[in-house]
DNA sequence: CGATAAATGTAGCACTTGCTACACAGGCTT
DNA sequence: AAGCCTGTGTAGCAAGTGCTACATTTATCG
């Protein structure tokens, strides 16, 4: 009677979720198959025998990240229209300063390393999360904007900038440059 | 007669140079003792010997890094002072696409991926090349403008989020960006 | 010269890595 | 009933990790 009814089959869909809370947390550098099969309760070897191998196990798991991150900016998008550029950056980078958003921006850096050195799956996830972010970006300009495509490309770069900075405490400094260029006031 | 001479007698300056070449061309993940160790011609033993611990190794490593980064600035500074903002980030850029550059920003996202993971030394060089960075923006500004502090942080904003789109096959929408911006002209 | 310390080589330890071989259960079809 | 495919557990391997112990060479100094 102590069975803990593990009935729930474990396939690749019920893992995943597990596997991406682990490695939100812990970060990808300890993304390694025993601490994965930890988190998700189950063995190294049987995360080999859902995924195939390590790669593709994780080409899937920061496919269903990305995906996550897309639900994430939806379920985060505000109602109501920005009236300016000015008010899509600040609420933008309010949300950026979420809690909730924490794991996924540092995980993002890791990423973003790891395309640079030419990781197949993570240049791939990249590439998805940052189109969802600029398409998701359109959507929010200002009704009465000049440029919609333009502005938004425009900050985007801005905001990438930003976190970038905020990530290394220069968060000040990127602060300081957003008042110069006009977009916030004081 | 067949003795290399390796008389040179192998210091901590000595062996810098030779790991940091190492660490540029193949990645800090890729930075383990016996790696290292082989790039500078010696043993894991060594390095240890030198530099104490793993841990201190990075932390000098990292240091020394962010010299010869200041020191390619100062070396890539133009002599004669731009006219606007769009000059300064167009050489900025510039100077980024440079062949010799590449290693330093495949690096660079790396320190940047540590640091947001809390690793000291990560954190502590970050600074202190985000710092030269600014200061030296700040020379570069144009003799006339109105706002060279806040401008500098303004154009390092937007040229961070223009690597960082760069580094992931964004390019041209930080281009495209920056023309929207008006900084930039087609 | 002899003693002492600094520098270097050789082995090894305990641990983690991705991955595999093998056995064994249960349900499925034939 | 006989086979068979899917799922799971246990062991293990070869390679790599940071680091240490011990022995040896080499240089320095009295």
């Amino acid at each position: 009677m102590n069975e803990p009814a593990k009935k729930p089959p474990m396939t690749r869909d019920s893992l995943l979720p597990l596997l991406a809370a682990h490695v939100l947390t812990h970060g990808l550098g300890q993304a390694s198959l025993r601490p994965l099969a930890r988190a998700a309760g189950t063995s190294d070897r049987m995360l080999l025998y859902h995924f195939g191998s390590k790669e593709a196990l994780m080409a899937d798991l920061l496919g269903h990240i990305a995906q996550v991150y897309a639900a994430a900016l939806d379920a985060a998008m505000g109602s109501a229209r920005a009236a300016s550029r000015g008010e899509v950056v600040a609420r933008i980078l309010a949300q950026g300063d979420a809690p909730a958003m924490q794991p996924f921006l540092a995980l993002w850096w890791e990423i973003v390393a790891g395309a640079v050195r030419g990781i197949a799956s993570y240049r791939t996830a990249a590439r998805a999360m940052m189109d969802e972010l600029l398409g998701w970006l359109e959507t929010q300009m200002p009704a009465d904007d000049p440029d919609p495509k333009g502005g938004a490309r425009y900050l985007l770069t801005l905001i990438e900038g930003t976190l970038m900075l905020g990530a290394i405490d220069h968060g000040d400094t990127a602060h300081d440059g957003l008042l110069a260029s006009g977009l916030l006031r004081p």
